[in-house]
DNA sequence: GGTCGTCGGCCGACCGGTCGGCCGGTCTAG
DNA sequence: CTAGACCGGCCGACCGGTCGGCCGACGACC
């Protein structure tokens, strides 16, 4: 086995196990028998337990950007694009279980300085979803609302699939994110609800 | 300080300080010195450190549980008890950020014979909510719509959350629960979309 | 009202186990 | 021969949990 491949298998098996056991719960023996080597070897490949975590991180929020970086030359209308990024999210809890729970919840982990790179990154990662809403209440399609408050609340809605989702279910990911995209989108309310409400102010 | 409320005070210090550091990596050292005590009076008042991690839990959901059923008689029509609902979850993130965060990210650390016991009080408050969103479609107010899947639309719009809302910000917890519950109920797209999409299927 | 026993709240000091990390090597492919 | 992949065995720090005992409040009894 070359050696970015065994790196590559490091970083993933470990986000296996964090995702099973958590960060601080998983010991550097686990994760060296979990690949087949010796603890001192996973130190010949990283210096340190938070450097791990650190390539987790980065790993995933780069196939995110990656993904949305590729596809936003295709022309494809912003009601549309928000539906692609909700299927990037939801899909990689099918391809990448481990890398999600370890980006949700274990940042604070992360050595003081990596904190701050992995943060910018994930910050232009909700910048872009906002801009796409705001693009898509310029052009009409999207009713006037908070881009940064619409953008929590999808990403709400994917991302706190990670609690719930397992791949071998009901539902393929990409079918979820069109059932949340709808949801989001058309709304749960039929014309009995009286539309006025839309635009009022929160009842006290 | 009487029993009872030294009791209080640390389950309530010790979520603060697992919601700012994480469970692990909290020692008992700390939760001692920031109730003001000396570790031994700890176990004075609790076996373990899993069972103050239980103590968290128990009332969080007991207190999301109770807020529910004591609105339950009022008569409420179903859209307007989902609003509430989701105006509960946000307010607890005012009012008990510690305990939110151990809910969520801190259950499988619960010692196994409490894991069942809590997993039974969850489970039963989303069949709650489940059951509303079903009779909100049985009246006609929600369109046709798998339950169980926009229960989950809507506790991960809430439930997120956690992740970003900060008490002292723009929004106060009902506002934002208003908000989102709009974003859900009404939908965010305008008549320029075509809602035939609406029951379509989803796009290859 | 003083004295003494009791009991709950509290703590200093310690223990045993665990875990991240490292040292000093071996082995093998080129 | 050498570079790099690999590892057995170790160390030091840390942490959950315990032990034995202190202290002040309070009730019983004379």
């Amino acid at each position: 086995m070359s050696s970015t491949e065994r790196r590559q298998q490091i970083v993933s098996r470990a986000a296996g196990l964090f995702d099973k056991t958590g960060y601080s719960s998983t010991t550097m023996d686990d994760i060296a028998k979990e690949v087949g080597v010796a603890k001192p070897t996973l130190y010949h490949y990283f210096p340190s337990k938070d450097d791990i975590l650190h390539a987790i991180h980065e790993e995933f929020i780069d196939l995110l950007i990656d993904r949305h970086e590729a596809r936003s030359e295709t022309g494809l209308r912003a009601e549309q694009l928000l539906l692609e990024v909700m299927a990037d999210i939801l899909e990689l809890m099918e391809t990448h279980r481990g890398h999600v729970r370890v980006f949700f919840e274990h940042h604070r982990e992360l050595p003081a300085e990596a904190r701050g790179p992995i943060k910018a990154k994930r910050d232009r990662y909700e910048r872009i979803v906002e801009d796409l809403i705001a693009a898509g209440v310029e052009s009409g399609v999207f009713r006037q609302a908070d881009p940064h408050l619409a953008a929590l609340a999808a990403f709400g809605m994917c991302n706190w699939a990670y609690q719930w989702y397992r791949p071998g279910g009901r539902l393929r990911s990409r079918e979820l994110a069109y059932q949340f995209w709808n949801y989001l989108v058309y709304g749960l309310g039929t014309d009995q609800l009286t539309p006025a409400a839309a635009r009022a102010v929160p009842p006290a």
